[in-house]
DNA sequence: CACGCCCTCCGCCAAA
DNA sequence: TTTTTGGCGGAGGGCG
């Protein structure tokens, strides 16, 4: 049995699928290793391999999804285009998905790849999105997903969905803002020159907040929000514990358990993405920065920075602010 | 920049 | 017996 690394990305496609919606993700985990040192390994699949033309009249080599039988992924996209309702009615096809997401850790749509991901059974109860002309008929076909039409990506658990090919894009960026840090998903948008931009309506939650949620609900989905508008309160593991009731030992043995990150590195992922929305769209002086997240002083913000990123918050203001004043 | 204190994390074991 | 909880202590690393 052939395992891939922990980030191993899977495009699914079909005939007639938009080229574009390969590609544009595509190209995002791609150029990841030109921003940080992160390769991402990519491979597309389709159901029987082979040649796939696309919308375009362009082919794609592809592998068949039953070569791929026993091999985990770290991320797997089911591409979408006009092929995507024909693909949605293959139960092979659907089969062959199902038993790909089920060794997958995040499973994603592009555009109307939704349709796919919907018919497998994988959106139950999700909410979702797809292309705006076809948000309607995934919504009355599916009753019970969640279709959030004005959203420009969604995500639900391990489940992601986006609407239009750039909406993609804006989707796998936010993968690899999760899989290797925020700047460099920036530095990236910025070398494809396009923005990175926020899920819509639900841009108050983190994206820390939201790590790999292992198996059960979110026990620490409460206290989480609670330390993201308490960023400057105490947050040693002995005050989390009391709040949540349980002895030191035990909370933090099941925030790691659920969260899959010690509490001390979730309350510094969770102050130093604060700070890092204060640096890209403020002018507040480092100090107040610093203050308002709850790091001690400059210097604590900086290592920390400098840890997690390899970046100065100057640096960090500098390169990626939009404040200009 | 360096050093020492202290917190965090985790393995280990015992108790429930 | 198995599983969950809690305490202890050491290693490592961050903070002042």
């Amino acid at each position: 049995m052939t395992s891939y690394s922990a980030k191993s990305v899977l495009f699914v496609v079909f005939p007639d699928v938009k080229l574009l919606d390969l590609t544009g993700p595509m190209q995002v985990f791609a150029d990841t290793q030109h921003v940080c040192d992160h390769a991402y390994d990519v491979r597309v699949a389709s159901l029987d391999g082979g040649d796939v033309v696309s919308d375009t009249g362009l082919p794609i080599a592809t592998v068949s999804l039953s070569a791929l039988r026993g091999c985990e992924f770290d991320t797997l996209i089911i591409s979408g285009g006009s092929g995507a309702l024909a693909a949605s009615a293959d139960q092979r096809l659907l089969d062959a998905v199902w038993s790909i997401a089920g060794r997958s850790r995040r499973i994603a749509s592009v555009c109307t790849g939704a349709f796919i991901l919907a018919q497998a059974g994988l959106l139950a109860g999700r909410r979702a999105v797809t292309h705006w002309q076809h948000c309607d008929a995934l919504q009355s076909a599916f009753q019970d997903v969640t279709v959030e039409p004005d959203a420009i990506f969604t995500r639900d658990d391990g489940i992601w969905t986006s609407a239009g090919v750039t909406a993609g894009i804006d989707m796998c960026l936010e993968m690899v803002a999760e899989d290797v840090g925020r700047p460099f998903a920036l530095a990236l948008a910025r070398s494809l020159v396009c923005y990175m931009v926020r899920p819509g309506g639900q841009s108050q939650f983190s994206t820390s907040l939201q790590w790999q949620s292992q198996s059960q609900s979110g026990q620490f989905d409460a206290l989480n929000a609670w330390i993201m508008d308490n960023l400057t309160s105490r947050l040693s593991v002995d005050d989390l514990a009391d709040k949540m009731a349980m002895s030191p030992r035990n909370f933090a043995r099941l925030y790691r358990k659920q969260t899959g990150v010690s509490p001390g590195k979730a309350v510094e992922r969770l102050r130093l993405e604060a700070a890092c929305q204060l640096l890209e769209g403020t002018n507040l002086s480092l100090t107040e920065v610093v203050r308002s997240c709850g790091f001690g002083d400059d210097e604590n913000l900086r290592r920390a920075m400098i840890r997690s990123f390899n970046v100065s918050p100057g640096e960090y203001r500098r390169r990626f602010g939009t404040s200009r004043f």
